[in-house]
DNA sequence: ACAATAGTGTCTCTTAGACAATATCGA
DNA sequence: TCGATATTGTCTAAGAGACACTATTGT
Protein backbone atom coordinates (compact mmCIF):
# COMPACT_ATOMS: atom_id res chain seq x y z
CA UNK A 1 0.00 0.00 0.00
CA UNK A 2 1.02 3.32 -1.14
CA UNK A 3 1.36 6.19 1.70
CA UNK A 4 -0.65 8.98 1.36
CA UNK A 5 0.74 12.75 0.26
CA UNK A 6 0.11 14.49 3.11
CA UNK A 7 0.37 18.16 2.52
CA UNK A 8 -0.94 21.53 3.64
CA UNK A 9 -2.32 24.69 1.71
CA UNK A 10 -2.75 28.54 2.95
CA UNK A 11 -5.16 30.65 1.41
CA UNK A 12 -3.41 34.11 2.39
CA UNK A 13 -6.03 36.82 1.81
CA UNK A 14 -5.64 40.16 1.44
CA UNK A 15 -7.50 43.92 0.53
CA UNK A 16 -5.65 45.35 -2.70
CA UNK A 17 -6.74 48.37 -3.77
CA UNK A 18 -11.24 47.33 -4.17
CA UNK A 19 -10.26 43.65 -3.97
CA UNK A 20 -9.46 40.90 -2.39
CA UNK A 21 -6.78 39.20 -3.39
CA UNK A 22 -5.21 35.72 -2.85
CA UNK A 23 -1.47 35.68 -2.51
CA UNK A 24 0.38 32.65 -4.84
CA UNK A 25 3.45 31.22 -5.35
CA UNK A 26 5.47 29.90 -8.53
CA UNK A 27 5.89 26.11 -7.94
CA UNK A 28 9.72 25.45 -7.19
CA UNK A 29 9.23 22.02 -8.14
CA UNK A 30 7.10 19.11 -9.76
CA UNK A 31 4.05 18.80 -10.74
CA UNK A 32 3.30 21.64 -12.17
CA UNK A 33 6.78 23.42 -11.87
CA UNK A 34 6.80 27.00 -12.10
CA UNK A 35 2.86 27.57 -12.54
CA UNK A 36 1.05 30.29 -9.76
CA UNK A 37 0.04 27.96 -6.97
CA UNK A 38 -0.99 28.19 -3.00
CA UNK A 39 1.62 28.60 -0.34
CA UNK A 40 1.79 24.77 0.54
CA UNK A 41 3.70 22.00 1.08
CA UNK A 42 4.49 18.71 2.86
CA UNK A 43 3.50 18.13 6.57
CA UNK A 44 6.96 17.78 9.22
CA UNK A 45 6.41 15.34 11.46
CA UNK A 46 9.57 16.18 13.22
CA UNK A 47 9.15 19.80 13.23
CA UNK A 48 5.46 20.30 12.95
CA UNK A 49 3.74 20.49 16.48
CA UNK A 50 0.26 19.57 13.97
CA UNK A 51 -0.75 21.04 10.89
CA UNK A 52 -1.41 24.30 12.10
CA UNK A 53 2.10 24.29 12.87
CA UNK A 54 2.67 23.38 9.42
CA UNK A 55 0.59 26.04 8.32
CA UNK A 56 2.78 28.84 10.35
CA UNK A 57 6.14 27.12 8.64
CA UNK A 58 5.05 27.23 5.72
CA UNK A 59 3.71 30.77 5.44
CA UNK A 60 6.91 32.23 7.20
CA UNK A 61 9.50 30.70 5.12
CA UNK A 62 7.94 30.69 1.78
CA UNK A 63 6.37 34.12 2.08
CA UNK A 64 8.03 35.78 5.03
CA UNK A 65 4.70 36.71 6.50
CA UNK A 66 3.14 35.92 9.78
CA UNK A 67 -0.37 36.22 10.32
CA UNK A 68 -2.24 36.99 13.83
CA UNK A 69 -5.20 35.11 12.19
CA UNK A 70 -5.00 31.41 11.10
CA UNK A 71 -7.77 29.65 10.87
CA UNK A 72 -8.54 25.15 9.67
CA UNK A 73 -10.76 25.75 6.47
CA UNK A 74 -10.74 21.89 5.88
CA UNK A 75 -9.37 18.82 4.52
CA UNK A 76 -9.08 18.24 0.67
CA UNK A 77 -8.53 14.56 -0.59
CA UNK A 78 -8.82 11.61 -2.78
CA UNK A 79 -7.18 10.11 -5.64
CA UNK A 80 -7.47 13.12 -8.41
CA UNK A 81 -5.95 16.05 -7.18
CA UNK A 82 -2.84 15.10 -7.10
CA UNK A 83 -0.77 13.16 -10.03
CA UNK A 84 1.27 11.88 -7.93
CA UNK A 85 -1.46 9.38 -6.09
CA UNK A 86 -3.82 9.85 -3.23
CA UNK A 87 -3.49 12.57 -1.62
CA UNK A 88 -4.48 14.93 1.48
CA UNK A 89 -3.94 18.20 1.70
CA UNK A 90 -5.19 20.35 5.13
CA UNK A 91 -6.30 23.82 4.12
CA UNK A 92 -5.91 26.88 6.15
CA UNK A 93 -6.83 30.50 5.82
CA UNK A 94 -5.12 33.79 6.56
CA UNK A 95 -6.03 37.39 6.62
CA UNK A 96 -3.73 39.93 6.86
CA UNK A 97 -3.77 43.65 6.03
CA UNK A 98 -2.09 44.93 3.25
CA UNK A 99 0.44 47.16 4.96
CA UNK A 100 2.08 43.59 6.38
CA UNK A 101 2.15 42.58 2.55
CA UNK A 102 3.99 45.26 1.65
CA UNK A 103 6.43 45.36 4.52
CA UNK A 104 6.96 41.32 5.05
CA UNK A 105 6.18 39.52 2.21
CA UNK A 106 8.69 37.90 0.09
CA UNK A 107 9.64 39.18 -3.23
CA UNK A 108 8.25 35.61 -4.84
CA UNK A 109 4.51 36.59 -3.99
CA UNK A 110 1.91 37.54 -6.27
CA UNK A 111 -1.25 38.25 -5.35
CA UNK A 112 -4.10 37.88 -7.75
CA UNK A 113 -7.68 38.26 -7.80
CA UNK A 114 -9.69 35.70 -5.88
CA UNK A 115 -11.98 36.03 -8.94
CA UNK A 116 -9.32 34.90 -11.51
CA UNK A 117 -8.39 31.76 -9.46
CA UNK A 118 -9.92 29.12 -12.15
CA UNK A 119 -6.80 27.94 -13.73
CA UNK A 120 -4.92 27.42 -10.48
CA UNK A 121 -3.05 23.95 -10.30
CA UNK A 122 -4.55 20.63 -8.28
CA UNK A 123 -8.30 21.32 -6.82
CA UNK A 124 -6.58 25.20 -5.39
CA UNK A 125 -9.50 26.67 -7.34
CA UNK A 126 -11.90 25.18 -5.14
CA UNK A 127 -9.84 25.57 -2.00
CA UNK A 128 -9.64 29.51 -2.86
CA UNK A 129 -13.75 29.28 -3.52
CA UNK A 130 -14.36 27.52 0.27
CA UNK A 131 -11.94 29.96 1.99
CA UNK A 132 -13.92 33.07 0.18
CA UNK A 133 -17.08 31.39 1.18
CA UNK A 134 -15.69 30.78 4.78
CA UNK A 135 -14.81 34.36 5.34
CA UNK A 136 -17.70 35.65 3.31
CA UNK A 137 -20.14 33.72 5.50
CA UNK A 138 -17.84 34.26 8.98
CA UNK A 139 -17.91 38.03 8.00
CA UNK A 140 -21.36 38.55 8.09
CA UNK A 141 -22.33 37.74 11.24
CA UNK A 142 -18.48 38.39 13.07
CA UNK A 143 -16.05 40.86 13.56
CA UNK A 144 -13.77 38.56 10.85
CA UNK A 145 -12.55 41.44 8.89
CA UNK A 146 -11.18 43.59 11.09
CA UNK A 147 -8.07 41.17 10.54
CA UNK A 148 -8.01 43.24 7.06
CA UNK A 149 -7.30 46.39 8.81
CA UNK A 150 -4.25 47.92 9.91
CA UNK A 151 -3.45 48.56 13.64
CA UNK A 152 -5.79 51.93 13.27
CA UNK A 153 -7.88 52.50 10.95
CA UNK A 154 -11.43 54.82 10.44
CA UNK A 155 -14.99 53.31 10.53
CA UNK A 156 -15.32 54.21 6.64
CA UNK A 157 -12.20 52.32 6.30
CA UNK A 158 -13.36 49.60 8.30
CA UNK A 159 -17.20 49.89 6.80
CA UNK A 160 -15.43 49.34 3.06
CA UNK A 161 -13.52 46.36 3.88
CA UNK A 162 -16.51 44.92 5.13
CA UNK A 163 -18.46 46.06 1.66
CA UNK A 164 -15.27 44.24 -0.12
CA UNK A 165 -15.66 41.03 1.77
CA UNK A 166 -19.60 40.72 1.27
CA UNK A 167 -19.59 42.03 -2.03
CA UNK A 168 -22.46 44.54 -1.77
CA UNK A 169 -22.92 47.65 0.15
CA UNK A 170 -24.18 48.10 4.01
CA UNK A 171 -25.98 51.06 5.34
CA UNK A 172 -23.93 53.06 6.99
CA UNK A 173 -26.01 53.63 10.58
CA UNK A 174 -26.43 50.68 10.95
CA UNK A 175 -23.13 49.51 10.80
CA UNK A 176 -21.77 51.82 13.02
CA UNK A 177 -24.91 50.75 15.45
CA UNK A 178 -23.04 47.39 14.84
CA UNK A 179 -19.93 48.19 15.75
CA UNK A 180 -20.71 50.19 18.39
CA UNK A 181 -23.03 46.96 20.07
CA UNK A 182 -19.91 44.39 19.55
CA UNK A 183 -17.66 46.51 21.48
CA UNK A 184 -14.73 45.42 19.82
CA UNK A 185 -13.45 49.05 18.98
CA UNK A 186 -11.80 51.59 20.89
CA UNK A 187 -10.86 55.11 19.52
CA UNK A 188 -7.92 56.23 19.44
CA UNK A 189 -7.75 59.39 21.64
CA UNK A 190 -6.90 62.15 19.72
CA UNK A 191 -6.05 60.21 16.54
CA UNK A 192 -8.02 61.32 13.27
CA UNK A 193 -7.31 60.97 9.70
CA UNK A 194 -7.28 63.83 7.78
CA UNK A 195 -7.28 62.70 4.53
CA UNK A 196 -8.87 65.10 1.74
CA UNK A 197 -11.27 68.31 1.83
CA UNK A 198 -13.49 66.93 4.85
CA UNK A 199 -13.96 66.54 8.13
CA UNK A 200 -11.17 64.10 9.21
CA UNK A 201 -12.39 60.31 10.86
CA UNK A 202 -11.45 59.07 14.30
CA UNK A 203 -9.31 56.61 14.12
CA UNK A 204 -10.02 53.16 15.89
CA UNK A 205 -8.28 50.24 16.94
CA UNK A 206 -9.01 46.90 18.11
CA UNK A 207 -9.72 46.26 21.74
CA UNK A 208 -6.88 44.12 23.07
CA UNK A 209 -9.62 41.20 24.35
CA UNK A 210 -10.36 40.60 20.69
CA UNK A 211 -6.58 40.54 19.14
CA UNK A 212 -7.26 36.82 19.01
CA UNK A 213 -11.21 36.23 19.34
CA UNK A 214 -13.61 36.76 17.40
CA UNK A 215 -17.14 39.23 18.40
CA UNK A 216 -20.18 37.16 16.80
CA UNK A 217 -23.98 39.42 16.67
CA UNK A 218 -26.94 37.36 16.74
CA UNK A 219 -28.06 38.83 13.16
CA UNK A 220 -26.31 39.09 9.90
CA UNK A 221 -24.85 42.58 9.48
CA UNK A 222 -26.47 42.76 5.88
CA UNK A 223 -29.36 40.02 5.30
CA UNK A 224 -29.70 39.81 1.60
CA UNK B 1 11.18 9.82 8.23
CA UNK B 2 8.04 7.88 9.94
CA UNK B 3 5.01 7.79 7.92
CA UNK B 4 1.91 9.99 8.69
CA UNK B 5 -0.72 8.36 10.69
CA UNK B 6 -4.07 9.13 8.88
CA UNK B 7 -7.84 8.03 9.84
CA UNK B 8 -11.08 9.28 9.98
CA UNK B 9 -13.32 9.39 12.68
CA UNK B 10 -17.18 9.84 12.49
CA UNK B 11 -19.67 11.51 15.60
CA UNK B 12 -22.82 10.14 14.95
CA UNK B 13 -25.58 12.29 16.89
CA UNK B 14 -29.07 11.65 17.32
CA UNK B 15 -31.60 12.49 19.78
CA UNK B 16 -32.71 9.96 22.51
CA UNK B 17 -35.10 10.89 24.83
CA UNK B 18 -34.14 14.39 25.61
CA UNK B 19 -30.62 14.38 25.32
CA UNK B 20 -28.14 14.61 22.47
CA UNK B 21 -26.73 11.12 22.30
CA UNK B 22 -23.12 10.02 20.69
CA UNK B 23 -22.42 6.64 18.81
CA UNK B 24 -19.55 4.40 20.66
CA UNK B 25 -17.73 1.72 20.09
CA UNK B 26 -15.49 -0.40 21.83
CA UNK B 27 -12.40 -0.70 20.48
CA UNK B 28 -10.75 -3.69 18.27
CA UNK B 29 -7.46 -3.60 18.92
CA UNK B 30 -4.72 -1.48 20.36
CA UNK B 31 -4.39 1.40 21.72
CA UNK B 32 -6.87 1.59 24.05
CA UNK B 33 -8.24 -1.85 23.18
CA UNK B 34 -11.49 -2.79 24.66
CA UNK B 35 -12.62 1.20 25.43
CA UNK B 36 -15.39 3.13 24.26
CA UNK B 37 -14.40 5.72 21.23
CA UNK B 38 -15.44 6.83 18.39
CA UNK B 39 -16.25 4.95 15.23
CA UNK B 40 -13.05 5.36 12.65
CA UNK B 41 -10.26 3.65 11.13
CA UNK B 42 -7.33 4.05 8.66
CA UNK B 43 -7.74 5.46 5.22
CA UNK B 44 -7.72 2.97 2.83
CA UNK B 45 -6.33 5.13 -0.46
CA UNK B 46 -7.30 2.01 -3.16
CA UNK B 47 -10.44 1.38 -1.54
CA UNK B 48 -11.60 5.04 -0.51
CA UNK B 49 -12.84 7.74 -3.16
CA UNK B 50 -11.28 10.56 -0.59
CA UNK B 51 -12.01 11.01 3.40
CA UNK B 52 -15.51 11.67 2.76
CA UNK B 53 -16.05 7.94 1.44
CA UNK B 54 -13.72 6.94 3.81
CA UNK B 55 -16.13 8.09 6.90
CA UNK B 56 -18.88 6.40 4.73
CA UNK B 57 -17.38 3.12 4.85
CA UNK B 58 -16.37 2.76 8.14
CA UNK B 59 -20.22 4.04 9.51
CA UNK B 60 -21.80 1.68 7.55
CA UNK B 61 -19.29 -1.01 8.06
CA UNK B 62 -18.72 -0.65 11.71
CA UNK B 63 -22.17 0.64 12.80
CA UNK B 64 -24.32 -0.36 10.18
CA UNK B 65 -25.44 3.15 9.55
CA UNK B 66 -25.71 4.78 6.09
CA UNK B 67 -26.16 8.61 7.17
CA UNK B 68 -28.08 10.76 4.85
CA UNK B 69 -26.56 13.94 6.42
CA UNK B 70 -22.49 13.39 6.73
CA UNK B 71 -20.04 16.70 7.32
CA UNK B 72 -16.79 17.34 7.28
CA UNK B 73 -15.65 18.70 11.14
CA UNK B 74 -12.56 19.42 10.65
CA UNK B 75 -8.88 17.62 10.93
CA UNK B 76 -6.99 16.86 14.45
CA UNK B 77 -3.13 16.26 14.08
CA UNK B 78 -0.27 16.26 16.05
CA UNK B 79 2.55 14.39 17.89
CA UNK B 80 0.33 13.97 21.00
CA UNK B 81 -2.96 12.69 20.25
CA UNK B 82 -1.92 9.01 19.15
CA UNK B 83 0.73 6.75 21.01
CA UNK B 84 1.81 5.27 18.21
CA UNK B 85 3.03 8.52 16.42
CA UNK B 86 2.09 12.22 14.75
CA UNK B 87 -0.83 11.40 13.43
CA UNK B 88 -3.82 13.36 11.44
CA UNK B 89 -7.53 12.20 11.94
CA UNK B 90 -10.19 13.82 9.39
CA UNK B 91 -13.72 14.16 11.60
CA UNK B 92 -17.04 13.79 10.46
CA UNK B 93 -19.44 14.31 11.95
CA UNK B 94 -23.33 12.73 11.08
CA UNK B 95 -26.80 13.28 12.41
CA UNK B 96 -29.94 10.47 12.01
CA UNK B 97 -32.85 10.09 13.50
CA UNK B 98 -33.64 7.66 16.64
CA UNK B 99 -35.12 5.70 14.15
CA UNK B 100 -32.74 4.70 12.07
CA UNK B 101 -30.54 3.79 15.02
CA UNK B 102 -33.22 1.40 16.47
CA UNK B 103 -34.01 0.12 13.00
CA UNK B 104 -30.16 -0.72 11.51
CA UNK B 105 -27.53 0.36 13.90
CA UNK B 106 -25.46 -2.95 14.93
CA UNK B 107 -25.40 -4.32 17.74
CA UNK B 108 -22.06 -3.29 19.18
CA UNK B 109 -23.40 0.62 19.19
CA UNK B 110 -23.26 1.68 22.56
CA UNK B 111 -24.63 5.44 23.20
CA UNK B 112 -23.58 7.68 25.26
CA UNK B 113 -24.84 11.42 26.49
CA UNK B 114 -22.55 14.26 24.70
CA UNK B 115 -21.90 15.66 28.17
CA UNK B 116 -20.49 12.75 29.46
CA UNK B 117 -17.38 11.95 27.28
CA UNK B 118 -14.31 13.35 28.72
CA UNK B 119 -12.85 10.30 29.45
CA UNK B 120 -12.55 9.05 25.72
CA UNK B 121 -9.32 8.15 24.41
CA UNK B 122 -7.46 9.59 22.01
CA UNK B 123 -8.53 13.50 21.61
CA UNK B 124 -12.11 12.05 20.74
CA UNK B 125 -13.64 14.12 24.21
CA UNK B 126 -12.10 17.08 22.08
CA UNK B 127 -13.66 15.87 18.80
CA UNK B 128 -16.86 15.30 20.04
CA UNK B 129 -16.98 19.24 21.89
CA UNK B 130 -16.56 20.49 18.29
CA UNK B 131 -19.08 18.55 16.57
CA UNK B 132 -21.31 19.45 19.59
CA UNK B 133 -20.26 23.42 19.20
CA UNK B 134 -20.57 23.04 14.88
CA UNK B 135 -24.00 21.42 15.48
CA UNK B 136 -25.12 24.02 17.66
CA UNK B 137 -23.80 26.89 16.03
CA UNK B 138 -25.55 25.41 12.70
CA UNK B 139 -28.73 24.85 14.05
CA UNK B 140 -29.52 28.17 15.49
CA UNK B 141 -29.57 29.61 12.25
CA UNK B 142 -30.32 26.61 10.10
CA UNK B 143 -32.54 23.67 9.28
CA UNK B 144 -30.19 21.29 9.99
CA UNK B 145 -32.04 19.57 13.14
CA UNK B 146 -34.60 18.55 10.68
CA UNK B 147 -31.84 15.32 10.07
CA UNK B 148 -32.37 14.71 13.50
CA UNK B 149 -36.25 13.63 12.73
CA UNK B 150 -38.28 11.17 11.15
CA UNK B 151 -39.53 11.22 7.79
CA UNK B 152 -42.71 12.82 8.76
CA UNK B 153 -42.88 14.60 12.02
CA UNK B 154 -45.25 17.59 13.69
CA UNK B 155 -43.97 21.25 14.96
CA UNK B 156 -44.10 20.80 18.36
CA UNK B 157 -41.18 17.66 18.37
CA UNK B 158 -39.27 19.60 15.64
CA UNK B 159 -39.03 22.24 17.86
CA UNK B 160 -38.44 19.93 21.01
CA UNK B 161 -34.82 18.54 18.66
CA UNK B 162 -34.41 22.11 18.46
CA UNK B 163 -34.79 22.68 21.86
CA UNK B 164 -32.33 19.76 22.66
CA UNK B 165 -30.08 20.54 20.40
CA UNK B 166 -29.92 24.32 21.59
CA UNK B 167 -30.16 23.62 25.17
CA UNK B 168 -32.78 26.76 25.80
CA UNK B 169 -36.58 26.73 25.00
CA UNK B 170 -37.65 28.83 22.03
CA UNK B 171 -40.44 31.03 21.10
CA UNK B 172 -42.92 28.90 19.75
CA UNK B 173 -44.64 31.58 17.86
CA UNK B 174 -41.32 32.53 16.59
CA UNK B 175 -40.33 28.64 15.71
CA UNK B 176 -43.57 28.36 13.34
CA UNK B 177 -43.12 31.50 11.97
CA UNK B 178 -39.03 31.11 10.97
CA UNK B 179 -40.49 27.66 9.97
CA UNK B 180 -42.95 28.99 7.85
CA UNK B 181 -40.79 31.22 6.45
CA UNK B 182 -38.22 29.15 5.97
CA UNK B 183 -40.13 27.41 3.22
CA UNK B 184 -38.66 23.88 4.09
CA UNK B 185 -41.53 21.81 5.27
CA UNK B 186 -45.10 20.63 4.02
CA UNK B 187 -47.33 19.58 5.26
CA UNK B 188 -48.64 15.64 4.84
CA UNK B 189 -52.27 16.43 3.83
CA UNK B 190 -54.46 14.86 5.70
CA UNK B 191 -51.79 13.22 8.15
CA UNK B 192 -51.86 14.19 12.21
CA UNK B 193 -50.29 12.52 15.28
CA UNK B 194 -53.03 11.77 17.68
CA UNK B 195 -50.89 10.98 20.69
CA UNK B 196 -53.14 12.01 23.79
CA UNK B 197 -56.09 13.31 25.16
CA UNK B 198 -55.82 16.75 23.49
CA UNK B 199 -55.91 18.16 19.60
CA UNK B 200 -53.57 16.06 17.12
CA UNK B 201 -50.70 17.89 15.57
CA UNK B 202 -50.14 18.26 12.03
CA UNK B 203 -47.80 15.74 10.13
CA UNK B 204 -44.77 17.39 8.30
CA UNK B 205 -42.03 16.18 5.68
CA UNK B 206 -39.27 17.68 4.71
CA UNK B 207 -39.29 19.26 1.26
CA UNK B 208 -37.59 16.61 -1.32
CA UNK B 209 -35.64 19.90 -2.70
CA UNK B 210 -34.07 20.27 0.80
CA UNK B 211 -33.58 16.55 1.63
CA UNK B 212 -29.69 17.11 0.82
CA UNK B 213 -29.88 21.32 1.15
CA UNK B 214 -29.85 23.42 4.37
CA UNK B 215 -31.94 26.41 4.48
CA UNK B 216 -30.19 29.29 6.28
CA UNK B 217 -31.82 32.38 8.10
CA UNK B 218 -30.30 35.82 8.32
CA UNK B 219 -31.00 35.83 11.91
CA UNK B 220 -30.61 33.28 15.27
CA UNK B 221 -33.42 31.01 15.89
CA UNK B 222 -32.63 32.09 19.45
CA UNK B 223 -30.37 35.19 20.13
CA UNK B 224 -28.91 34.57 23.53
C1' DA C 1 -18.69 80.28 1.11
C1' DC C 2 -18.54 75.61 -1.08
C1' DA C 3 -17.68 70.83 -1.83
C1' DA C 4 -16.85 66.68 0.30
C1' DT C 5 -16.92 63.21 3.66
C1' DA C 6 -17.60 62.16 8.90
C1' DG C 7 -20.76 61.49 12.30
C1' DT C 8 -25.68 61.79 14.50
C1' DG C 9 -30.78 62.16 15.16
C1' DT C 10 -35.01 60.36 14.11
C1' DC C 11 -38.80 58.22 11.60
C1' DT C 12 -40.75 54.10 9.74
C1' DC C 13 -41.10 49.37 8.79
C1' DT C 14 -40.04 44.70 9.91
C1' DT C 15 -39.69 41.10 13.11
C1' DA C 16 -39.38 38.70 17.64
C1' DG C 17 -41.61 37.64 21.83
C1' DA C 18 -45.65 37.97 25.11
C1' DC C 19 -50.17 36.90 25.74
C1' DA C 20 -54.23 35.10 24.87
C1' DA C 21 -57.96 33.18 22.14
C1' DT C 22 -59.63 29.29 19.56
C1' DA C 23 -59.50 24.21 18.00
C1' DT C 24 -59.78 19.35 18.80
C1' DC C 25 -58.87 15.45 20.99
C1' DG C 26 -59.62 11.60 25.11
C1' DA C 27 -61.60 10.83 29.45
C1' DT D 1 -67.87 19.17 30.21
C1' DC D 2 -62.90 19.22 31.51
C1' DG D 3 -58.03 18.95 30.89
C1' DA D 4 -54.50 18.92 27.72
C1' DT D 5 -51.91 20.28 23.82
C1' DA D 6 -52.14 22.27 18.88
C1' DT D 7 -52.70 26.24 16.27
C1' DT D 8 -53.59 31.05 15.30
C1' DG D 9 -54.35 36.15 16.16
C1' DT D 10 -52.71 40.31 17.89
C1' DC D 11 -50.24 43.65 20.68
C1' DT D 12 -45.79 45.55 22.01
C1' DA D 13 -41.05 46.43 21.88
C1' DA D 14 -36.51 46.09 19.78
C1' DG D 15 -33.78 46.59 15.79
C1' DA D 16 -32.69 47.74 10.78
C1' DG D 17 -32.74 50.90 6.97
C1' DA D 18 -33.92 55.48 4.93
C1' DC D 19 -33.30 60.14 5.16
C1' DA D 20 -31.74 64.17 6.48
C1' DC D 21 -29.27 67.14 9.49
C1' DT D 22 -24.98 68.78 11.72
C1' DA D 23 -19.66 68.86 11.93
C1' DT D 24 -15.23 69.80 10.10
C1' DT D 25 -11.94 69.97 6.90
C1' DG D 26 -9.31 72.03 2.33
C1' DT D 27 -9.82 75.13 -1.37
Amino acid sequence: MRAIICSVDVVLLTIEGDALKVALLERDHDPFLGVLALPGGFIHPEEDQDTQGSAVRMLRDKTGIVSPYLEQLGTFSGRGRDPRGWSLAVAYYALVPSSVIESSASAAVRLRSTSATQSLPFDHAQIVAAALKRVQDKSSYSSLPVHLCADSFTLPELQAVYEVVLGEPINKVSFRRKMEELEILEPIPGAFQAGGAHRPAQLYRLRSKFRKKLALTDRALNPS
